[in-house]
DNA sequence: GTCTATACGCCGATAGAC
DNA sequence: GTCTATCGGCGTATAGAC
């Protein structure tokens, strides 16, 4: 996808770009905090003009960027439901997935879990009815059915689980946990699948 | 504390109603999207110079506070620490707070953590350096240190812990765990406290 | 598809009378 | 301590030439 770009290069700023640009300007200093002109000097063209070419306004990168991000993680999902029979495996795949994201694509994460996608698109449906937590809501689900994860409330073992890993990968995040996640990674699968596991 | 209010009121708009509306308007729109036209409202005045009377800036509400609430928890911690023994019961007892927090003055939790103070206060420390959760991680340091808890790193049994805390609090903030925190919150205390304790 | 130029609304903020 | 009046500025957004 990096080859098909460069034969085409030299087009001028494409709408990747901006996406990307504003993605990472976004997930530093915050959606209010980044203008269309800090988003200007960061795809390198002289006015924000040529931004609206591609995008109706700034609210629309952000929606752009978001479903994206939630497309992705769902596309994943699926794979990773497709190559694992137990609920704690297709879990555990979940974790590793969501752990190599921070260290490859750490602006992803921060978007997802940081940023407060509500506060910048009111009209947007909050993280757990999209699809991706949905799924892993079923996941879940068919946790308990199997009897690998304990009979309680769905919603209750998805709060226990991801909020371990939320908070372990913003830390990870945010420096406080020194660097090379990995050293956390199976630690912090054991804590949550152990939160919810039955035993 | 309201009988003084009482014997002095009719003295117009206090600090305290601007800290208040304010505390209640960026908590549901966030900072961003609270005008100071907003607060001005939601005080009852008619012009926005009255604040001015009160704060220097916006950015001073948000200041004070933030402040203000670190403070009163930190407070409740040290009460906490001197009433009880183990490192168990008072970590009980702060997640007893904090979900009684989360029912009696949802806009303080939903201000300390959905909030992204980060963003509204660059300069100031993140919460993991604020006095209360300092102390909270002493808590976790002196749980290790009797056995109570397992042996690991101290900022991963935060992490843990109140990773199953937070997002609890967080679901019941935006109704998703359907009202009556009470019902949760002994299960959230157990599956927090089972991630960490030795066993 | 990028530029120049320009519009304009909103918001934060101040001065000064009452 | 609240009001009227007013300001400057930033940030979003558009029109139209190149």
């Amino acid at each position: 996808m990096d080859t098909e770009k460069k034969s085409t290069a030299k087009k001028a700023v494409t709408q990747d770009e901006i996406l990307l640009a504003s993605l990472k300007l976004f997930s530093q200093k915050g959606y209010f905090n980044t203008s269309l002109t800090d988003i200007k000097d960061a795809v390198g063209i002289k006015t924000t003009s040529g931004i609206y070419q591609h995008f109706k306004n700034k609210q629309a990168i952000a929606e752009v960027l978001y479903s994206n991000i939630l497309d992705s993680l769902s596309v994943s999902i699926d794979d990773i439901r497709r190559r694992n029979r137990n609920s704690s495996e297709q879990l555990r795949e979940v974790v590793d997935l969501l752990f190599k994201l921070t260290e490859d694509a750490p602006e992803v994460i921060q978007f997802l879990l940081v940023v407060n996608i509500n506060e910048i698109l009111p009209e947007e449906k909050p993280l757990l009815e999209t699809a991706p937590f949905i799924k892993i809501k079923r996941v879940i689900q068919n946790g308990i059915k199997d009897g690998e994860i304990r009979s309680i409330d769905p919603l209750l073992a998805y709060s226990y689980f991801f909020g371990i890993i939320k908070q372990t990968l913003s830390l990870v995040l945010s420096a406080d946990l020194p660097k090379q996640a990995d050293s956390y990674q199976s630690q912090a699968w054991l804590a949550a699948w152990g939160s919810i596991a039955k035993k």
